[in-house]
DNA sequence: GAGTTTGAAACT
DNA sequence: CAGTTTCAAACTC
């Protein structure tokens, strides 16, 4: 689709300069390095980025395409993987390119290091080529990404695109790219390709994942253009991949060290557009299949590698990502959390076995890396762990409240956070690689420091607020029961992330399935049978959902909303009770007096309205007569008081947690990555917002959690909260319109949304250090389409 | 952890 | 549209 690529993360170019591994190399080259200017970019790419269902499925569902085209790929090509390597040591020629091929091994993995890429390395540490072969699926995601910026310096793909196509024997499709020449100048180069083993690589990624080739077109490149800077990282990140694919292309030295060279320059502008050349010598063969095929699936594990380039350097680097635009970090990651999930879930798994399978992307090898850098094992396993996550927001949110408390989150959260920003990447074609990268990729380091938390279940999830909204630890050791999770999620006060369900005869394709209903993919952790609700039944997932939706339109749209100028402004908001939201077809309790989650009112964390058929009703949250007796206006002060009083009582909890979260939102959400989260979940959000169940949740909802809760002990003097305690999900009136009408493409429904200017945030502008989270949520809200949309986007 | 309760979803 | 059944979460013990 439209999404451009950007890599918000800050490249430690300079480091990378003052590496030996970068004097080495500007040794070998003639040309003169410039010192890199580190370029910090706002991202609002995003912003453009469709709104991608929370079910990958049709258009999406990267994560099936992605495997269908590992395993094509592999197919296809069997010389690319080990077994080449096998035949290249057996021929006298084939030693020295080994021998070179290892140097160039050492040197990419230094530089690599040098710049805190995650690299699949663990399993060949011995075996240059192998690690080569994995490095080589990055290629394609370079390529990928640096189209895809509209700033970017697309040089480096260009010539890597140019390299794949060039040696190609077989009939060639070509196509357009536009690519843009170091001296500022754009221009279409023709690249052909090879339609047998490319094919499946460029064509596929462009016919079937729009999403990779974002700037394919150059009207879409130059639009974005203006909005975007391109980032260091993503240069990195091509120029790992480059690297990486120069061995097994037998490149020769020469050449692939001033390819390196001025790939990495390249980027700075200082390039030269003589680096294609040696691409073109380059023979690449075998490799073309392979990367392209590869690229689709490695997306998602790319952007751990970007993300893992900032978050090892630095800290800092996070920041511009969380400067961006929250409606633009979110959709972008969403399409990737499928593949991320699985890493974060995987990698405990790493040793065991992800050896040839193709869905192992990244590897790393502790030995090899340097401490700092840890390796992320991206295992990418069947489809069993996939954990959309419904409520990243949340999970952010929590997360960025940071506090010892916060720490301490459940990784059903963090994973659901993760996932959900996957599944908005997948979803959409914009991808910051560097949510779902750092995420990941913190996760992952913290594991590994002493900050790490266990969680019953076994997950691993640390969090460091207070360092970096993006600070996520997240392990999935083992699964619990989905009730353990879910209380735990409850107790923590996270947990709204990741849904569990249990179903047993639903198949989970029916709304009575939690996950279905938020428009999710059923996760490992569930405990359903018969589940349907997987990524590999995706055309079943969206042919029931069409057919539940043509039944009630409405069926997927968040159920409870907010009453429309409430969530404006965050002052007003904190001070408006839960009252000012409604569920929108209102419960029929009638046993519970609407004061159990049963009913969906207080489950949502609203009170009761005309529209509830309640009996009994004493929703602690605003009863129906209340509601009923007094108009909107009076009614929200009402019940304001009236809650207070019964929330002081009963449920202090809840509006404590309102209020303090908005408050927080306000102060913290600038500098936390949470902000971009929010909008994510509302976008996540899908039709059907269940709150409590539902890690969605709409903005200010869950910010900040009462201390007790995020460490697990609920205030005792309150009744279980609902499982959001956080706010339910809501959106504003006025706001659901636009949803539920808002097309499948995110562009038009911003179009649409953006008229309201006050809510809708310019893509390209940047938020900077006072990131407006309303205007990120409002974005989001009409942006993002109730629920995910059945029909492919394009 | 098993069983019960509850109300939404689905069905008729 | 109303009544009934099915279902899974919420709740209780």
């Amino acid at each position: 689709m439209d999404t451009p690529e950007r890599n918000q993360i800050a490249t430690p170019i300079s480091k990378f300069e003052d590496s030996p591994v970068f004097n080495y190399i500007n040794s070998l080259s003639p040309i003169k390095p410039v010192k890199s200017i580190r370029i910090t970019q706002a991202f609002s790419s995003l912003t453009f980025a469709s709104l991608p269902s929370i079910f990958t499925s049709p258009h999406v569902s990267s994560f099936h395409k992605e495997s269908r085209f590992l395993r094509s790929h592999q197919d296809s090509d069997p010389s690319n993987t080990g077994t080449s390597c096998k035949d290249e040591n057996k021929t006298p020629t084939a030693e020295r390119d080994v021998s070179d091929a290892a140097q160039v091994a050492e040197i990419e993995s230094e530089v690599q290091e040098n710049f805190d890429i995650l690299v699949p390395i663990g399993e060949s540490s011995g075996e240059p080529l192998n690690e080569h072969q994995e490095f080589a699926i990055e290629l394609p995601q370079s390529l990928k990404y640096d189209c895809g910026s509209p700033n970017c310096n697309p040089t480096p793909c260009g010539i890597a695109a140019a390299c794949t196509v060039s040696k190609s024997d077989a009939p060639i499709v070509e196509k357009d790219f536009q690519i843009d020449l170091p001296d500022g100048k754009s221009h279409h180069e023709r690249i052909s390709q090879q339609k047998n083993d490319t094919g499946c690589g460029w064509e596929s990624l462009a016919s079937e994942s729009t999403d990779l080739l974002i700037f394919s077109s150059p009207n879409d490149a130059a639009a974005f253009r203006g909005l975007m800077q391109r980032s260091p990282d993503v240069e990195v990140g091509c120029f790992a991949s480059m690297v990486s694919n120069f061995p097994q292309n037998e490149v020769n030295d020469e050449l692939k060290k001033q390819l390196l060279y001025q790939l990495t320059f390249d980027e700075q502008h200082e390039a030269e557009e003589p680096s294609c050349q040696p691409v073109d010598s380059s023979e690449q063969k075998d490799t073309n299949s392979l990367q392209n095929g590869l690229a689709i699936s490695t997306l998602g594990d790319h952007t751990g590698t970007y993300s893992s380039v900032n978050m090892d350097n630095e800290v800092g680097a996070l920041i511009p990502f969380a400067n961006k635009p929250i409606s633009d970090l979110p959709r972008g990651m969403r399409r990737r959390c499928l593949d991320f999930e699985m890493v974060g879930t995987h990698q405990k798994s790493l040793d065991g076995g992800s050896g040839g399978n193709s869905s192992s992307l990244l590897k790393s090898d502790e030995n090899n890396i340097p401490k700092n850098k840890q390796l992320v094992v991206v295992k990418r396993g069947g489809d069993s762990t996939r954990c959309i996550v419904p409520g990243i927001g949340l999970h952010l949110n929590a997360l960025t409240s940071s506090t010892k408390d916060s720490r301490i989150v459940k990784h059903e959260s963090l994973l659901s956070d993760v996932q959900a920003l996957n599944v908005h990447m997948s979803t959409t074609s914009l991808q910051s690689p560097l949510t779902s990268q750092e995420l990941l990729h913190k996760s992952l380091t913290l594991s590994n420091a002493e900050d790490m938390d266990c969680d019953d279940n076994g997950l691993q999830v640390t969090e460091e607020a207070s360092q970096a909204p993006a600070d996520l630890i997240y392990e999935e050791h083992g699964q619990t029961s989905p009730r353990k999770k879910r209380r735990r999620m409850e107790n923590g006060g996270e947990s709204e992330t990741c849904k569990r369900c249990n179903c047993k005869k639903s198949k989970c394709l029916k709304l009575y399935c939690e996950c279905f209903a938020a428009g999710v993919y059923c996760i490992e952790p569930c405990a359903c049978q018969g589940c349907f609700n997987k990524p590999i039944h995706e055309d079943t997932v969206l042919a029931t959902r069409k057919q539940i939706e043509s039944r009630n339109p409405l069926a997927f749209a968040p159920k409870v909303i907010r009453s429309s100028e409430s969530a404006s402004e965050f002052g007003d908001e904190s001070s408006k009770t839960p009252a000012s939201a409604r569920h929108k077809r209102g419960c029929n309790c009638k046993k519970s007096s609407c004061l159990k989650k049963y009913c969906e009112c207080y489950q949502g964390g609203v009170g009761c309205s005309i529209n509830c058929r309640c009996e009994g009703c004493k929703n602690a949250f605003g009863t129906k007569e209340g509601s009923a007796l007094r108009g909107p206006d009076c009614e929200e002060e009402e019940e304001t008081e009236k809650c207070e009083r019964n929330k002081a009582e009963k449920i202090p909890w809840k509006m404590e947690n309102k209020n303090s979260d908005e408050l927080n939102l306000a102060s913290a959400l600038p500098s936390t990555p949470s902000r971009f989260r929010r909008p994510l979940v509302q976008l996540a959000f899908p039709s059907k917002l269940k709150q409590p169940r539902s890690s969605f949740v709409t903005i200010g909802s869950s910010y900040t959690l009462p201390s007790s809760q995020k460490m697990g002990k609920p205030d005792l003097l309150l009744p279980p909260p609902p499982k959001f305690e956080k706010l339910p999900p809501t959106i504003t009136e006025d706001e659901i319109p636009e949803i539920l009408c808002s097309s499948s493409t995110p562009m038009a429904s911003i179009k649409s949304a953006s008229p309201n200017s006050k809510r809708v945030s310019p893509p390209h502008s940047d938020l900077g250090t006072s990131p407006n989270l309303r205007s990120g949520r409002r974005l989001i809200l009409q942006s993002i389409p109730s629920f995910p949309s059945l029909t492919p986007q394009h």
